[in-house]
DNA sequence: GTCTATATCGCGATAGAC
DNA sequence: GTCTATCGCGATATAGAC
């Protein structure tokens, strides 16, 4: 196909491309590297060498330390959102809950560096996302507890503060990935595989289930 | 009564005194430094001032900043298991249950930098705790769980894993201090008050109970 | 656009007067 | 035992050759 965006005749888009691939070398990089040693502990140097390119290079594509910082965050913040939209007023509760779950497990495993890197900014005071949770996500909060408090006004769970069951899902869920290494140390394991999470994973929706007094899982649509 | 670990006879033991102050002092400013700022991101400058002292003072007494940060995280990780004490076999599981649960909210409340150093601990691999890890709290859950399994196997609760259900009761304890400054946001608070302690742990204790299938709350002994 | 070499500064740690 | 002044390292950031 040709390329669009570009003055002349140049076949090829090669400093786009690259801008975009090693863009996100380096976002994926400090990710893992944020993760491990916090936002202070990080260094652009481990960044860079993760990354496999020179620290200067992290200045060209990012300018400061903090740019990058905000850049893994803002990344972070849309793949957090996401699973939320399983909880729709016209959705059988059981089902809706046990997919949400699921899909906050899978996160989880699959991208535990990402979770660590929002729970470290939570923790040292989420000045950088103070305004997020006080407008969007405070909104998406206030619209997905009105679902659930329909679901108890219709009879379909019991009775409960919604805003603290959405809490205990993410406390419970995001607990798999935050604290991947004391959960793995208390189960005389090295390393949570795919199939540990599996198991958890279906214990952890029961727990959920029964909360909600919705005692049996639901047979999957 | 006269001291007994001097040379002579001095009367009493000022320099004892004033040792044990000064340390409480720098391990108090310490914990909500380490919290605030994370290991790294905390200065020995920044823990001087709040314990209004000269940061020379810091290294006389703890050496070196890591040293420091090893004697906060002991004194957490003991004030960390003591509540788990309330579940014993012979207990009624739903009143052990509410008091557990009563014990890690309101240590949550009172102590939220506390939670927070030591969950800034585990998030980044946990280098300083991993032999209590595996060695101290391991033995510890073994035994926790084996009293919910003999609960279970009486027929006095809803068959769970124990080991994931402790796991739970953390997490969504835990969040209320870790979480606390998003928690906050999302209920539209400037900051969680003692009533909305009240409120939430019974809120807690509620789906905790009824995740194990302990409908009622109980009537408190 | 890429990378080396370096400027600059903040922090941990300590020497040494009191 | 306490505190001031300072050393030295390591990290961010940038200048400037390629």
């Amino acid at each position: 196909m040709a390329t669009t965006e570009n003055t002349d005749l140049q076949d090829t888009a090669p400093q786009g491309r690259i801008r975009r691939e090693n863009r996100e070398r380096i976002l994926k990089a400090a990710e893992l590297v944020f993760a491990e040693a916090g936002r202070a502990g990080a260094t652009m140097a481990d960044i860079a060498e993760r990354a496999g390119l020179p620290k200067a290079n992290l200045h060209y594509y990012f300018g400061t330390k903090e740019d990058l910082y905000r850049a893994v965050l803002d990344n972070i913040l849309r793949l957090w959102l996401a699973p939320i939209d399983s909880l729709r007023p016209d959705a059988d509760p059981a089902a809706a809950l046990t997919a949400y779950v699921a899909a906050k497990m899978e996160a989880s495993r699959s991208r535990p560096a990402a979770s660590k890197v929002f729970a470290n900014e939570i923790l040292h005071g989420a000045a950088q996302v103070q305004e997020f949770l006080a407008k969007d996500l405070r909104r998406l909060v206030d619209a997905k507890a009105a679902v659930i408090d329909g679901w108890i006004a219709a009879g379909r769970m019991a009775p409960l503060d919604a805003r603290q069951f959405l809490f205990m899902i993410w406390a419970v869920t995001q607990h798999y990935a935050d604290f991947n290494v004391q959960v793995a140390a208390l189960l005389g394991r090295k390393k949570l595989t795919r199939s540990d999470f599996d198991r958890i994973t279906r214990e952890v929706v029961r727990m959920v289930l029964r909360a909600a007094g919705l005692p049996e899982p639901p047979p999957h649509p």
